[in-house]
DNA sequence: CAAATCACTTGTCATTTGGCAAAAAGAAAT
DNA sequence: ATTTCTTTTTGCCAAATGACAAGTGATTTG
């Protein structure tokens, strides 16, 4: 739970009575590798912070291919926003691509936290602001580069997780094929 | 300056009133062709909403390429907002495609608007984050695209601008070379 | 243990894309 | 109109990637 007062803490100021406050609205819980925590179709009814573990966003593109659209670590926070936001169904999938614990803030404590704390929203938004941010940063200079450039950047941030993750998932987020993808691997241990 | 407002009202209430603040307080510009609206470097003192013509959002790499992150149509706003928050350097460039016209609310405005009108902050953050949230789904739909599928893509967005902007600035957008482009448009015309 | 299953690797070949340079086409300047 | 400059197209070949199938290895299941 430290955890993510401690991020919030780097988006604005937040007293003794206010971090309790979050504290107690803030559930802990656990997730298992390859378990989905949120499925296409279903309606997000609260967001979460991640601990411990990685997620991966995923969805159907028109071919029935299942692409990653990306990685989520720890200290982020995890949220189909728009759908969320909307109170409609989701069309993306969030994984645990490993075992992972993540603080749940429900809909009900983020509108209570909303409206008890001067500043929360401030903080939030500042939060979903970059972390949008970066994700296009990340994805768009992926555009320029070519696919082992992509996986050694990848390999870079996640080192232990690329030899433990079904390629299929990497494979799909760099935007090649598994046989590339082997490849690629093969070429740069020589 | 109604196309704001309209705009605006798509994402939550405004009175009378407020219209008028928010009228009184946006400057109306325009922008030629080709001209940078805004350079790396500079620190971004407004922020703009494009009523009339196309921006694109550039940088260069690490390899000195000058690579297009993404294009910006009429409706939408244009704001490098990490830097615009936090008052640092913007690290990249917004040019006009075409000539363009615009609003701009500077930082003062923008404040005022946010002290006056109860809910504004609110509607800024909702734009914002609908912006980023497109920004991701349509540069990560990209990556799992061949470079005649992305194109074909731009096209249908931006069917007059294809043929009339410099190979450059699409090549790089679409993550392939001005030459490979060139092809592609060559294959897709027989 | 054997069989079945799954994930990954590898082989083969076609296609796409890149790198480089020259040619062609367009645009701007004189 | 000619020259100059820039942009785009093309040719040529190498490298990267995709498609498909077969092979390998690991894991699971009975």
């Amino acid at each position: 739970m430290d955890a993510l007062i401690n991020y919030l803490l780097q988006f604005g100021h937040l007293n003794t009575q206010q971090i309790a406050l979050i504290k107690s609205k803030g559930v802990e819980k656990e997730i298992k590798k390859d378990a989905y925590y949120q499925k296409a179709g279903k309606i997000p009814r609260e967001v979460i912070f991640l601990t411990e573990g990685i997620f991966r966003i995923c969805y159907y593109n028109h071919k029935g291919d299942e692409i990653t659209k990306y990685f989520i670590d720890e200290n982020n926070f995890v949220a189909d926003l728009d759908s969320y936001n909307q109170g409609i169904p989701s069309t993306e999938y969030a994984q645990a691509v490993t075992d992972s614990k993540y603080i749940a803030l429900s809909k009900e404590a983020m509108l209570d936290l909303s409206l008890t704390i001067v500043g929360w929203d401030e903080i939030v938004n500042k939060i979903i602001v970059k972390g949008f941010a970066e994700k296009v940063t990340k994805i768009s200079t992926m555009m320029s580069e070519d696919a082992t450039e992509r996986y050694l950047r990848f390999f870079e941030r996640f080192p232990t997780l690329a030899n433990r993750i079904p390629l299929s998932y990497l494979a799909s987020y760099l935007g090649i094929t598994q046989s590339s993808l082997s490849r690629i691997r093969k070429n740069i241990s020589d």
